[in-house]
RNA sequence: GGAUGGGUUCCCGAGUGGCCAAAGGGGGCAGACUGUAAAUCUGUUAGCGACGCUUUCGAAGGUUCGAAUCCUUCCCCAUCCA
């Protein structure tokens, strides 16, 4: 099975402009091919990770990747998908945020000698001249049918500023810029990106002649439409100081029945034969795939040891056997009293609560459990010794840390 | 620039002088059920040294014993007109 086949096979493809073209060009290895990140935030989230993967694997077909990163973009910020201007970034931000960005990837990409290339659009973004830029692309753009572009309908209605809509320009250029400089000859993106994606291939046949392709991946959605990767605390986020591996084992861990096989399928590099035989699984025995599919990918994203750990920690948590395994949570000398610390203070510490008043709570209704037994005295106090040798903190069902002397 | 309508707690949205830490819904959290799922049900959802205290209704002032509610100025948003 070819790359392109195999891309098919897993629904990672969404749309693409020529299925031909870009087919043969993945599978004969002739692509160069980009794929923008935009650095909003100082650490790469799923969203990023497919991306990821599918570099990877089209640098494993003989592709050569190239990173985009929007040190330039990211001073405009992406309308699409958003239904209110994001916040703007400032430079030192933007920067900060690329170096990061910088070293997750050197992990699953590889940069050496010329096999992949990182750019940073901000090298020829940031130079424009207005006038000039103007004059140059601004008549290959028809503000009419910018207008009716997926990505900027939702923001008609509540409003889209001038910077914002000059983004699809900026997306734009990059490709041509790229095209000319490099021979990229296709963009991927995710789908949201689709028009903004058509606007580099439209402005490099308008300005050049000539043909260029782009192709998107499936969003990555739940059975309930939104977006994966998120949740009510935020992205999920690859950089282990954001998102521990073993809350990341976990978002996967509790995925809907429904989109286990989905993203086992399309995150995973199990083969697609070992994928098919789960299809048929039922019932609770999904839940034997939701742990393939956590295991695998934290053991992508953070290694096999952290994936073990991760594993082995859930097991202990839900499963019987001690919870020896649990995070451990450090509580420092001057947060005691008299030798003794309070639960509350406890659970704040350790993270588990985020205010007092939460944990308070948790505990009045029965959500506190240490050393696996209830306790719902809130006054209830713990020593110093008691400490050291290790307490294990549970809060609802699926929180847990080994509190210990820090 | 003009007219009109708006900015309320995580979100939507009620509230037009004290009974307001603010209805209702969503979301979150905890509990029950279960498969660490979904659905359902119950409780809870500003903070804190907690039958009390402190901070919150775009911002800053003011009136008042008392303001989310009234007045002034300012900022922002939407729609229509230019």
């Amino acid at each position: 099975m070819k790359i392109y086949e195999e891309l098919q096979a897993r629904g990672l493809i969404a749309q693409v402009t020529d299925e031909e073209t870009v087919r043969n060009l993945v599978n004969e290895g002739k692509a160069t091919f980009y794929i923008g990140f935009d650095p909003t935030a100082d650490s790469l989230h799923v969203g990023h990770f497919m991306a990821l993967c599918l570099m990877k694997r089209l640098q494993m077909a003989g592709n050569k990747p190239i990173a985009l990163l929007g040190g330039g973009t990211g001073m405009i910020g992406d309308p699409s998908g958003k239904t209110d201007m994001r916040k703007m970034l400032t430079k030192e931000q933007i920067s900060h945020n690329i170096e990061c960005f910088k070293k997750q990837m050197a992990r699953f990409i590889d940069f050496s000698d010329g096999k992949a290339l990182i750019v940073n659009n901000a090298d020829w973004l940031l130079d424009l001249n207005y006038v000039e830029l103007l004059r140059e692309v601004g008549p290959h753009f028809s503000v009419n049918r910018m207008l009716t572009a997926e990505c900027y309908k939702q923001r008609m209605e509540r409003g889209l500023t001038f910077l914002e809509f000059n983004y699809m320009i900026m997306q734009s250029y990059d490709f041509y810029k790229l095209f000319q400089d490099y021979g990229c000859n296709l963009q991927f993106g995710g789908d949201d990106q689709w028009s903004n994606m058509l606007g580099g291939t439209e402005l490099i046949r308008r300005k050049l002649g000539k043909d260029a392709s782009a192709m998107t991946i499936t969003l990555l959605l739940n059975s309930e439409g939104k977006k994966m990767g998120k949740t009510e605390k935020g992205a999920v986020w690859l950089d282990p100081e954001k998102t521990s591996p073993f809350e990341f084992y976990q978002y996967w861990r509790n995925v809907a029945d429904a989109d286990v096989l989905k993203c086992i399928r399309m995150l995973t590099f199990l083969p697609l034969e070992q994928i098919d035989a789960m299809a048929d699984w039922e019932g609770s025995r999904l839940n034997e795939a939701k742990e393939i599919l956590a295991f695998e990918l934290t053991k992508l994203v953070h290694g096999e040891e952290e994936a073990v750990k991760a594993q082995a920690a859930a097991r202990a948590l839900f499963g019987a056997g001690n919870a020896e395994e649990a995070p451990e949570a450090p509580i420092a000398e001057d947060a005691f009293t008299d030798g003794t610390i309070d639960l509350i203070s406890i659970l704040v510490a350790a993270g588990l609560a985020p205010t007092r008043s939460e944990a308070r709570r948790n505990i009045e209704q029965g959500g506190v459990l240490v050393d696996g037994e209830k306790v719902s005295d809130i006054k209830a106090t713990y020593t110093k010794e008691q400490i050291a040798a290790g307490l294990v903190v549970k809060r609802g069902k699926k929180n847990f840390k080994k509190v210990v002397l820090g």
